[in-house]
DNA sequence: TTGATACCCGTAAATTCCCATGTATAACCC
DNA sequence: GGGTTATACATGGGAATTTACGGGTATCAA
């Protein structure tokens, strides 16, 4: 595929009283880029993590090409409501949701629900998609590496500093 | 084939005092796209769900041509009845309506009474099509995705709500 | 007529878009 | 290097559009 630039970088930006939050303009850029301009996030829970995830749409069509490949493995006739649920989550519980000019976008009622994101939210990149945190929640999860916390911590020092 | 926009999104919309419901707009507009401005929607009983599912004249029409390739395929005696009852399945129990300018549809009886249709539908995109699920009975059909059923929670609270 | 559906308009709430402001960072000039 | 200007960024707020949904009126068949 052709060159994909990286997510990196983070920063902690505040849900204001709408409901939006701002990508922070390193993460944004790279939105844009991978996504050829366009002004488009995708955003759905982390499989795993107490968190959400955000990509672009390059992203989002290798993660169904993937599906697609999957379906051809289930081919056995017991798997038929496995491979519905997995049309299902890929289609539903992901949100697509654009942003404004300023980078700013409304977090889906669901998803920040499900991340617990109250006032505001942590933002990281992990190469091919970024994560979005509660950071509040993060400090509390256990898997978290130790320094990622730190960073965490710093940040909203820094924020309550303010 | 050309290029198809998939189905995606989900909503959780009123069903009135004459029967009408809204198709979510992100899922309207899908519609719209594919069946080429076109206001009418097809709708059938899902072949093995509790459920509705709706789509676009494009799509209908290539489930007829998956149709006719599957004939082909199913030579032997014994399963002529499949055969028979998919025609039949494809021909008479999807009803094609259409759908005013804000997008509103009268579920037909038969198909708003099979799936227990009361006073709101919940709908989400699975690609090519999408699906309309009594909210309740959703909750209640085990082989259902967990994460699915939380959506479908989470918009009941959310309805209620208000 | 009567009952049902299609079409049109109105409204309130939610969402999107755009402009404005304070602030930190970077660039620049003397 | 010190001080000043310019740029980019996070965030606040308002205006315009969109959406869901209630209700009325016309059209049509029995």
């Amino acid at each position: 595929m052709d060159s994909r630039k990286p997510y990196t970088g983070y920063a902690l930006n505040g849900i204001d009283g709408k409901g939006r939050v701002g990508i922070p303009a390193g993460l944004r850029a790279t939105v844009e880029a991978n996504g050829d301009g366009e002004r488009t996030l995708f955003v759905a829970r982390h499989p795993s993590d107490p968190c959400l995830v955000g990509y672009d749409r390059q992203w989002s069509n290798l993660l169904k090409t993937q599906l697609t490949t999957d379906e051809h493995l289930d081919r056995g006739e017991g798997r038929v409501f496995d491979r519905l649920n997995k049309s299902r989550r890929a289609y539903t519980m992901v949100d697509e949701v654009g942003f404004d000019g300023s980078g700013r976008f409304i977090i889906p009622g669901f998803l920040r629900q499900s991340a617990k994101l109250a006032d505001c939210a942590l933002f990281f990149g992990v190469g091919d998609q970024f994560e979005i945190w509660s950071p509040t929640v993060l400090l509390e999860t256990p898997q978290v590496d130790a320094e990622l916390k730190e960073v965490a911590q710093w940040l909203l020092d820094q924020r309550t500093a303010a």
